[in-house]
DNA sequence: CTCGTCTCTGATACGTTGTACACAAGGCGT
DNA sequence: ACGCCTTGTGTACAACGTATCAGAGACGAG
């Protein structure tokens, strides 16, 4: 479609991943760019102001280069976002080896979701291909769950569940905090009175009674973390029961 | 800011929420277009084009109108995104209510899961403040739950607890199937021999030994409807243990 | 019937975004 | 020293969200 008449010397070759590409030995001479300031840049724009703030012209400003420099890098704002995911995955610190299952499964889940909240960006962000640090999060959990004499499938199984809670419960936990700051409340005292006045208003439709009284009684509806535990807690309590201890 | 001179009339009164300004009794004359006119056009076009075809250009275009029209019923894409989050999750049918609660909290897992899996983009939308058809879900699953003698803390906790396994093995699942269409393959016969190229890369690195591993040996890697009960069986054991039945 | 008014829609326009394309600059092998 | 290949620049365009204002059509009052 393009290229129809001069040389395509390399033209429609394989499409190579952004890793595989990361990772030949640097070819280049003088670079004033690198993947690992690319994605410095990036990451400090979206922890600082948002993800929308991340935008290819904003970057190139930060960086101090043209618009377009950081194309020669990543093919697209898409793989701008892998880049950032995985430079953040990559400060994960997995648990060590020698723990039980339900130890390693229980701080990787409470690490991961520090991780996510500090760059709560990234929960909305992060696609279906894993980056190489992501892949490296069911590594560790199915290294836990080597000597437990799980088939592959129950395996996989387990780490998709709790994963899934960890990546589900963050994601809610973010929009819930989100939500109270969007407004000016900065205390949750001033939040839990006023509540969000739409709330309020649909509280007030009398559709959802239950709700409205169990919000009403709950008196831990702050502590995130004691809610997160606990769903956690009740998940990996499932898989031992279910998979025998 | 605006109408500095004139009359004011309404200006600057506080903020009413998308819902309950629709809920006022439609005070207008001649409408060709209507709020669920707008939401299920939207909606068709994300169903059938995904979230990135939702443009308010081609809203309008689908709905016949100018391209500002929709602004008079949401104040922006923002509310269209939420309008449409609603419709979706009002075609989602509850449990009835003489149900054990574990087989009604079982039976909204795996509707809402149909209901996500109909409308992919729906997962990567829902943001922090829920639409009243979202409040419907806690609602049914308070209700399932409330002969059980559970505290309200604990009793959300649970709520909380499901719909994050069920929204982020959702996610996942959706993430998993999309990394498949985008080539090609639309077999997994073909998937699983050439995996992503990409993965196949990532594999070759030998950093990720048990993983390559496992999902080598396994067999239900296509199963997802298996994986999504097999966890959520897990997430509902572990409640029934850690609450005493 | 007429008219003022109120609500809804159309037209136009602006600033911002992602990115295609062609060109310039500078280090390295020969 | 020379050419080549990689890297960064400049310019440009289509598409997007949305502010603003003007026009159109139905209702209530007279």
């Amino acid at each position: 479609m393009l290229a129809q008449e001069g040389k395509p010397p390399s033209e429609d070759e394989e499409r190579v991943s952004l890793w595989e590409r990361l990772d030949r030995p640097a070819p280049a001479p003088r670079v004033t760019l690198t993947p690992e300031r690319i994605a410095t840049a990036a990451v400090g724009i979206a922890d600082a102001e948002g993800i929308d703030a991340v935008t290819m012209r904003r970057l190139a400003t930060e960086l101090g280069v043209a618009p377009m420099a950081a194309y020669r890098y990543v093919s697209g704002k898409d793989e701008l976002l892998e880049l950032m995911v995985d430079f953040v995955y990559a400060e994960l610190k997995l648990p060590d080896g020698d723990a039980d299952w339900r130890e390693a499964l229980r701080t990787l889940a409470l690490r991961i979701r520090e991780v996510l909240l500090t760059h709560p960006w990234v929960a909305r962000v992060s696609w279906g291909a894993p980056t190489p640090h992501q892949l490296a999060v069911p590594e560790s959990a199915l290294a836990a769950l080597d000597g437990v004499g799980l088939d592959a499938d129950t395996a996989m199984a387990v780490c998709t569940t709790v994963t899934a809670y960890v990546h589900g419960a963050v994601d809610l936990e973010i929009g819930q905090t989100r939500m109270l700051r969007v407004r000016g409340w900065s205390s949750r005292e001033e939040a839990r009175s006023g509540l969000a006045s739409q709330m309020a208003w649909l509280m007030n439709t009398g559709r959802y009674p239950k709700y409205n009284r169990y919000i009403g009684e709950a008196t831990r509806k702050d502590d995130l973390q004691w809610q997160f535990e606990t769903g956690l807690d009740c998940v990996l309590d499932g898989i031992a029961a279910r998979l025998g201890v």
